[in-house]
DNA sequence: GACGCACTGAAACATTCGGTGACAAAAAAG
DNA sequence: CTTTTTTGTCACCGAATGTTTCAGTGCGTC
């Protein structure tokens, strides 16, 4: 394993990247500034650290305390991607979110308190690009930032719709907001929010192998415990639901020793 | 109620979760070693602690009292997550925190005093991953690396899923993404994750003589004991699901003293 | 607040997997 | 031909995994 070597490479890659695509976006007439972030968090702290570590790195920053101030900083400034807290005085985080993502695409990167009961899940569910949890790295968030806008800068100049919140698979439908799967037919299957946070986690990693530890990880943000069952539990009930033969598992695979895999492609719709 | 019990227990099975992992990244071409981690105090008292609970939970470690030292460590070893003490003779672990920044993004987990609020902000301004404060329960701090480790691990970027590989050779396609066999009139044959590794293996070296060592490392990336048969016994087992006449095998061909062949000619789909 | 309901993790029990030893069979050596 | 070495395979066991049960919890309804 060898973090750094991949991580550095990564930067290079981002750094790259910003230079080719400042230049040819300009050549097609679109003007890009240094992209405008926006920071809302209600600790001034945070705000500030945040603030300043953004800037020295060439963004352009600015912050707001809660929702009302964000909104008026959106109506101001045009701004590029917002790093929004989940915990706010007001509405909280998924609440702007979710209003955000209903009337724009601007790119967002939800930060979250390890531990709050509230999971990171949430976040992507609610339509943000990305999430982070508290305590960070300010280059971690950094490193977060230049992929997100990559990935959205790339695409054309027409606003994007709001984010699609239903994938396929196998003989699936995955609607990410109702949290609920619906066959081929029609037939609409509830999923709790432990089998829902699983299908989730595995989606996002199609085809790798999940540890114990990695899922426990991804749908509770806690680690496991000596003998923890508990994932199994969730995967023979997720498996009962979505398997044609819960025997012959096709969907989600076991990797003796290893953990489970997810097998087949996912495709958004 | 015998704390000790499971505490041994528990030992054991990080030892095979990271023997296990090992083994199925390598596959996957990625090696992935027990982390080393580096503590970073002047306290001798604190750093031997510390490195004989981290050993005990499946870590390599290795400490310094002080900034020099660390820098040494560093030179000489692959780390991968240092221990920072915020108290140290000569540099501060805020400076040296800045330094290592600087030049490389090893995940840090700064340890300060109790009571200094601010502490976290700096420690995390400085590009510390995590922060934990004395006096700590060993086990939270392990807690924490684990974390830590698995937040810098770099998961697959979201959705990515390998490309999707189906290998076709005599009588028989294999997919590999979903891990099975499929006859010419669409049986499926499911293999266990044992047999899935070998035929993999072998279906990577068609037409080359694999020396059960050689078997071994690939498909476990484990050396093989005196008299080790577990490889006689998976080719044993896998000739069973794929070969007409298990005792006639024409797939999976025995070199008498040298190991065994994968004779057909395989083709991508 | 009482009640019913769904959800979840711990525990208990059932099953599967993979390595080991034993012994038979096959191949090489003498 | 016999002996020795190597290989094939089976039965077995411990460990990992699958599944059910059960009790505790939270939540909505009355």
């Amino acid at each position: 394993m060898s973090p750094n070597v991949s991580v550095r490479r990564y930067d290079k890659l981002c750094h790259n990247f910003f230079n080719a695509t400042g230049g040819s976006l300009r050549i097609l007439g679109r003007m890009k500034n240094t992209p405008h972030i926006l920071i809302v968090d209600d600790s001034n702290e945070i705000s500030e650290l945040v603030e300043r570590f953004l800037r020295q790195h060439g963004f352009r920053t600015s912050s707001a305390p809660d929702g009302n101030a964000m909104r008026r900083a959106l109506a101001n400034h045009q701004v590029d991607l917002i790093v929004l807290d989940l915990m706010l005085p007001g509405d909280d985080g998924l609440v702007l979110c979710r209003d955000l993502r209903a009337k724009s695409s601007i790119p967002i990167i939800m930060l979250t308190a390890m531990g709050e009961e509230t999971d990171r899940i949430i976040g992507l569910e609610m339509g943000a690009d990305d999430y982070l949890a508290k305590p960070f790295n300010p280059r971690e968030l950094l490193a977060r930032i230049k992929s997100v806008l990559r990935r959205t800068e790339t695409l054309p100049e027409t606003r994007h719709p709001p984010k699609e919140t239903t994938i396929v698979f196998n003989l699936w439908t995955f609607d990410i907001t109702k949290r609920q799967l619906i066959t081929e037919d029609g037939v609409i299957v509830p999923l709790s929010t432990g089998e829902f946070r699983l299908l989730l986690t595995f989606i996002q990693h199609p085809g790798h192998v999940l540890s114990r530890d990695q899922l426990m990880d991804l749908t509770q943000g806690r680690d496991t415990e000596p003998f923890d069952r508990s994932i199994d539990t969730q995967v023979s009930r997720l498996r009962k639901k979505i398997e044609l033969d819960p025997k012959q598992p096709e969907i989600i695979k076991t990797v003796w020793g290893g953990g489970y895999v997810f097998t087949p492609t996912v495709r958004n719709e």
